[in-house]
DNA sequence: GCCACACTACGACTCTCGTCGTAGAATTGC
DNA sequence: GCAATTCTACGACGAGAGTCGTAGTGTGGC
C-alpha cells in the first residue's frame, strides 16, 4: 500500500527529480533549471512546487528571503512505486507481447541500456536463487 | 511520428484491449465485460467508446439495433507507441536505476515474466547482431 | 404502420495538471 | 523604520478523462 500520491508525469516529476539531485533548492533555482528552458514563467514553477507540497512529497524551510524545499521521501521508493504502476498497466493485457515491447522500447531509447537490462535481469535471478 | 493520439491510461485502454481481444463488440457487450464489474452505468461505457471513436481509434458499423465497434489500428502499433512513451519517461532521469526498477517491477508482477524478459533481451541482441 | 424499448448523442460536472496573473506578505538594504 | 524588491498565496482557465443524466433517434415486433 502506497503512502503518498504519485506525482504526475511531467513537470512534477522533473521538479522532484531536480530536488533529489540537488538535495534542496529554492523555487528560483528550480525555475532556472527547469522552468526557464521550457519557457515557463516563475509562478508556474512555484505552483508546481506548491502542489508537490500539498501532496506531501516535499517540505520546506525558510532560509533568508525564500524557502528551501527538499524531498520528504526517498527517490527509490517513489521510482519503484511509479515503475510498478506503469508496468502493471503495460503488462495487464498481453504480458508476453508487452515484455517484448518493453525491451524494444529500452533498446530504442538507448542501445547501451540493453546490456544494462541484461545485467539487471541476471542480478535479479541471482538474488532470487539465493533467497 | 505517431499518427494517432494515444488512448488514456485506464478505461480507454481497457475498452480498446477488449475490442482487440474480441475483434468487434457492441457497447452493451463492452459494458458487461468492463463497466459492470467496475460499477459503472451504461452511458459511461458508451461515452468512452465515443471518445475512442473521436480519436479515430475505432470504427463502427450498424448491426441491427446497435452498432458494432472494431479497432482501426493494430494492437502492436499502439502498444509499441505507448510503451515507448512510458519507458522514455521512466528512463529519462536516472536510466540505470530505472532499468533496475523496471526489472523489479516485472518480476514482482509475475515472476514467470522474468524468464520471458530474459528471452526477449536475448532475442533483441541476436537481432541486433545479425542486422 | 405504430409503439415500446434500446441505443445513441450530447451536455454537464468533477478532478488533475499545466499554465499564468494579480495581489498580498516578507525580507533586505539603507 | 521604511521603501523597494522578491517571494508566496491563491484564484483562474483550458484540456483531457471519468462519470453520469437526459433527451432524442432508430429498430424490431406486432
Amino acid at each position: 500500500m502506497r503512502k503518498f500520491r504519485l506525482p504526475s508525469d511531467d513537470l512534477e516529476y522533473a521538479v522532484l527529480g531536480e530536488l533529489w539531485r540537488l538535495g534542496a533548492a529554492t523555487v528560483r533555482e528550480l525555475h532556472q533549471k527547469l522552468g526557464v528552458p521550457k519557457g515557463l514563467v516563475y509562478t508556474t514553477t512555484a505552483k508546481v512546487v506548491d502542489r508537490l507540497r500539498e501532496k506531501g512529497l516535499i517540505r520546506r524551510q525558510r532560509k533568508g528571503k525564500a524557502f528551501w524545499y527538499q524531498p520528504r521521501i526517498v527517490r527509490e521508493a517513489v521510482e519503484r512505486a511509479r515503475t510498478r504502476h506503469v508496468v502493471a498497466r503495460l503488462l495487464c493485457s498481453t504480458p508476453r507481447a508487452a515484455v517484448a515491447a518493453l525491451v524494444e522500447a529500452v533498446d530504442s531509447w538507448d542501445p547501451h541500456l540493453l546490456e544494462e537490462l541484461e545485467r539487471a535481469v541476471a542480478a535479479r535471478r541471482k538474488a532470487r536463487n539465493e533467497a
